[in-house]
RNA sequence: GGCCCCAUCGUCUAGAGGCCCAGGACACGGCCCUCUCAAGGCUGAAACACGGGUUCGAAUCCCGUUGGGGCCA
């Protein structure tokens, strides 16, 4: 994945200072790292590239080659045993040839200069690049043809993409001018690696965005999250997108690669989380619930206020539902550490009295249940921990969840009751 | 191997010669809050890769070294 991770879409971004150009402004984006680039394929043999390198042909900026693989890989073992670039020969620079691949002549002496947004003036020297090929002997245009052809078809403006395709611009910018086409700006901004400072790949987790978005990420958080890798405002962490879109600039963006960071992403994921209005969240959380092989409910208000317990306690949708499970079914083993401590005798009689004031209780409700519970712990002279502990693991099944009388109120009296019942009842049957 | 890019706390970064014995955030440690777990508040440890220059003065400019990444196959 790289800083950038379309493989088609186009973005427009503002016009920025530039003067010259027409008001539209496009930008290009390549995907780029270990997956992306190969997964833009070149668009066949579309009629544009087979027209344009026609073109170039007739105009002497490309020639056809017959040299065989063979042949090729001869000189490049040659040229590495000679500590030199392996250069085509230009063997059949000059035959006049008419069919195999097609070549891109690039002059023997001089350089180009790719003027980089982010880098500058960057010089590339033409004994160092090769007459590249544009057209296979198969017919199908190589990806560096394709883009040219591709941009200029487009006409886009802004060429943003990861600096892995940095060494490849001065063959597209010779090509840009072959063709007689403006140049267009191009910005290559740092890749983003994995934790061991080697490219992204599967090792690393997820590949794409659509994992994180399997995972219940929000988008919010995923965008918020790349943009701030190499790219800073301040000293600013939180985006929304109209802040984005207010904010970000080329000359902010960092020119060294990034490490991919999952922890921090899980920080702005629950940061999200707990910013995203309830009723969106529960909608969100619904293909979550299913997938965890639990029967989402059709009360979406009930779902909001469930969500709304959870989401400070899980970085993602699908950790809300783990976390919550207990609100979509009741437990059927309790943590065994725990009720080693809680589950005795006395703890069923508690359970026991705690049931018997619930059911005389009219207000179920967070406050009034936490009024009850204090009472009762009270009359029994325990700690309320103890008492909200025993209800807990009894209601829940663990040791951990949000505000025990929240839980209580949310599940309602007859649920609660029920829960309560089938605790004594595990207790009784020592289970 | 050749060429190109890059180099501030573990990580993301602020820093565009004096405001920096380097600021913020994530992660980590401690304390507080507290019905549990979280969340939150306060707090601690933690970096200018190295070596030469330039300058009154360099994290900031130049050169080299080292390291990392990429492209070419």
């Amino acid at each position: 994945m790289a800083a950038c991770s379309c493989s088609g879409s186009r973005t427009p971004i503002a016009p920025g200072r530039r003067t010259s150009r027409s008001s539209r402004s496009w930008t290009r984006c390549a995907g780029s790292g270990s997956t992306g680039t190969r997964a833009r394929r070149p668009r066949a043999t579309g009629r544009p590239s087979v027209w344009t390198s026609k073109r170039l042909l007739a105009s002497g900026h490309a020639y056809y080659c017959e040299c065989s693989t063979e042949q090729l890989e001869g000189g490049r073992k040659a040229a590495q045993r000679r500590g030199e670039t392996f250069r085509y020969s230009g063997r059949c620079r000059e035959r006049g040839l008419t069919g195999g691949a097609l070549r891109l002549k690039i002059p023997r002496e001089g350089e180009t200069v790719v003027q980089d947004l982010l880098h500058g003036p960057v010089a590339f020297a033409h004994a160092q690049l090769d007459d590249w090929i544009l057209v296979r002997t198969d017919g199908v245009p190589t990806y560096n043809f394709c883009v040219v052809v591709d941009d200029v078809t487009m006409a886009i403006t802004h060429v943003i993409r990861g600096d892995d395709h940095l060494s490849n611009t001065p063959k597209q910018v010779l090509c840009y001018a072959a063709l007689g086409y403006p140049l267009p700006e191009f910005a290559h901004i740092p890749m983003i690696m994995g934790a061991d400072r080697g490219r992204l790949s599967k090792r690393h987790g997820a590949t794409s965005v659509q994992a994180f978005r399997d995972a219940g990420i929000l988008p919010e958080a995923m965008v918020n999250y790349l943009a701030r890798l190499g790219w800073s405002h301040g000293d600013q962490e939180v985006f929304s997108r109209a802040e984005l879109i207010e904010h970000f600039d080329l000359k902010h963006v960092g020119s060294s690669a990034a490490v991919f960071d999952p922890a921090k992403l899980g920080w702005l994921s629950q940061l999200w989380l707990k910013q995203t209005p309830p009723a969106r969240l529960a909608e969100a959380l619904v293909p979550f619930i299913a997938r965890a092989g639990l029967r989402p409910t059709a009360d979406r208000e009930w779902l909001a206020r469930v969500a709304d317990t959870l989401k400070e306690r899980a970085k993602t949708l699908a950790e809300m539902v783990e976390v919550g499970r207990f609100y979509f079914e009741a437990p059927t083993r309790w943590d065994p550490q725990a009720a080693k401590k809680f589950f005795t005798r006395q703890g069923r009689e508690r359970l026991a009295l705690l049931a018997k004031r619930l059911s005389a209780e009219a207000d179920f409700d967070a406050e009034h249940l936490e009024l009850l519970f204090r009472g009762l712990a009270a009359d029994l002279s325990l700690e309320l921990v103890d008492l909200a502990q025993l209800a807990r693991l009894a209601v829940t099944g663990g040791t951990a969840s949000p505000p025990i009388f929240q839980v209580l109120a949310l599940l309602g009296k007859g649920e609660t009751l029920a829960r309560l019942e089938a605790a004594q009842a595990a207790i009784r049957t020592g289970a």
